[in-house]
RNA sequence: GGCGGCGUAGCCAAGUGGCUAAGGCGACGGUCUGCAAAAUCGUUAUCACCGGUUCGAAUCCGGUCGCCGCCUCCA
């Protein structure tokens, strides 16, 4: 099987292949932290970690940055109504982006460069731009000088002539071509500064992510990846200036994923038209949030809203119920092999039986999906028609599947496999042996009394009671059981 | 105006030339259950419209209509 993977440069996809044999370095536009991170930024980061998971799971080695620009205008605005330094603002977003990376589930980075501490960097990647004539200081700034670009435009399919007619044309009259854009921001009074052969200053926006990219990971890499809204201006000029700087290919594979849609149109900061995890965070589990962001490819305009989320929970608790399933199986298993387990030749891996043949099937599937352009949507899909089957054939006949500790393992095993790629479960496969409270059990026992007794009125109250406490009742064959209730309202 | 994307069932959503158009949610009808829950079975799509290419198209080409994104800070 081989992986495939979509480029937006050239608009297809195409068979992976890295710089380096076995190493991926990977750069993903992180956040610019002047607020609360919300949907849209989650989508973002969970796509990007399945696809450092899934390249991990290949075996790729995989070196995974994740940015943080830490200034820039609004957060300097914001420092300044709050009357603090702007580092403040930054750390203070930084830490909530953090927050929720581990309430989704989302793999850390392996490194998180921030602008600020790379500004020697990015100062020494504005200088090669001067040096070769490619950039230059109009007043205070260092502008790129885009007409000189040859180049300029491919990612976004855009032309410079076409642009600059649609082009705002600002009243900076120190540029010498409206289009050009800011390399290096000459200080104003009370701004953050740094030194530079320019005078004190900051980075433009796209600059400190060309730096820090090329610092540690090269002149190219891999994969660069980020909102399909940063395409133009942010990665075109990423391009521009990083390509001109150095000669060489900057990206191998660009990832771009669609943009949130709330009843049909994009969630936008600007129009206050977007949820912030921090809300959606309070009325769902991060795995359900994760699991719906994952459930569709990542490059689809996705619908979002609380009934998406509540549709992804339903679906979610089937697949944790069947995980309950496999957990309880293979414990009563184990409890059972010291006995009864000489010479019925179910022990033996033949291949043959149902659930192996069902878990080798869905295995093949699901890689498929993968190797696709990383094709989460479909990719889960396959988990639930794995899900269905085994129910049916539990359905059909438990004792199949109760004597069959080889395909039972194996379906184990695939479930862990998906876990690991898709980063369903925080905590690993669910076991179903979770903590309920004593006084919830002594509940329960009195209804299992009270049904033996056919008292139908006191087993309902009962029922009743424990439900409200947040725990669901299901009656089996062998007894009741008791778990937290899962389903989100 | 320029560039790009999309239009698949009640809703969400895979699928980009060829077996019965994945999957989830919901709805309706069965099974199981004391009733539920969970689970399962069945039903619920000629893929926006028109024309073309092809033995064959949701999938390719042309056109029409509609929606959205980018072109300004944006995941």
């Amino acid at each position: 099987m081989t992986l495939k993977v979509y480029d937006t440069l050239r608009r297809k996809k195409e068979e992976f292949k890295p710089v380096h044999e076995g190493k991926v370095g990977i750069y993903f536009c992180g956040m610019t932290v002047q607020g609360k991170p919300h949907m849209g930024h989650m989508l973002a980061f969970v796509a990007g970690d399945i696809i450092k998971r899934y390249l991990r799971f290949v075996g790729y080695d995989v070196t995974y940055l994740q940015n943080f620009t830490d200034v820039d205008d609004k957060i300097i605005e914001k420092a300044n109504a709050e009357g603090v330094d702007f580092h403040v603002i930054a750390e203070r977003y930084i830490a909530e982006y953090f927050k929720y990376e581990k309430e989704l589930n989302i793999l850390p980075a392996d490194i998180y460069p921030k602008a600020t501490e790379h500004i020697d960097d990015i100062i020494g990647l504005v200088q090669r731009l001067v040096d070769r004539d490619l950039a230059y200081q109009g007043g205070t700034d260092v502008y790129f000088r885009v007409r000189d670009c040859s180049f300029y435009g491919k990612l976004s399919g855009r032309k410079i002539d076409e642009l600059q007619s649609g082009a705002r044309i600002e009243v900076e009259e120190q540029k010498e071509d409206p289009l050009d854009f800011t390399l290096w921001k000459g200080a104003r009074e009370g701004e953050p500064a740094w030194d530079s052969p320019w005078g004190r200053g900051r980075p433009g926006w796209h600059i400190e992510c060309s730096a820090m990219s090329m610092k540690y990971l090269g002149d190219t890499i891999d994969m660069h990846g980020g909102g399909l809204d940063l395409i133009f201006p942010h990665h075109e000029n990423e391009i521009a200036q990083s390509e001109s700087a150095t000669g060489n290919p900057y990206v191998k594979y660009w990832m771009h994923n669609g943009l949130l849609n709330l009843q049909g149109e994009k969630m936008s900061k600007s129009t206050g038209h977007f949820f912030s995890i921090e809300d959606i965070v309070k009325e769902f589990p991060g795995e359900v949030i994760r699991f719906y962001l994952l459930s569709t490819h990542f490059r689809s305009t996705t619908e979002f809203g609380r009934e998406r989320l509540k549709e992804a929970s339903a679906g979610f608790d089937r697949i944790r119920n069947l995980c309950i399933y496999l957990g309880e199986l293979s414990s009563r298993q184990r409890a059972s092999s010291g006995v009864e387990r000489s010479g019925d030749g179910k022990d033996t891996v033949t291949g043959e039986s149902p659930l192996e043949k069902l878990a080798a099937q869905v295995k093949v599937d699901f890689l498929e999906a993968m190797d696709d352009d990383f094709n989460s949507g479909e990719a889960v899909g396959h988990i639930f028609r794995l899900v269905r089957e085994v129910n049916r054939l539990k359905a059909d006949d438990p004792s199949l599947i109760e004597n069959d500790r080889v395909g039972v393992a194996a379906l184990t095993g695939l479930m862990e496999m998906f876990d690991g790629i898709l980063g369903l479960f925080r905590d690993g496969l669910p076991t179903g042996d979770v903590e309920v409270p004593e006084d919830i059990i002594k509940l329960v026992r009195e209804r299992e009394d009270a049904r033996k007794n056919k008292d139908w009125a006191r087993a309902d109250e009962i029922r009743a009671e424990v439900a409200a406490a947040g725990y669901t009742i299901e009656d089996g064959p062998d007894g009741s059981k008791v778990k937290p209730s899962d389903s989100v309202e």
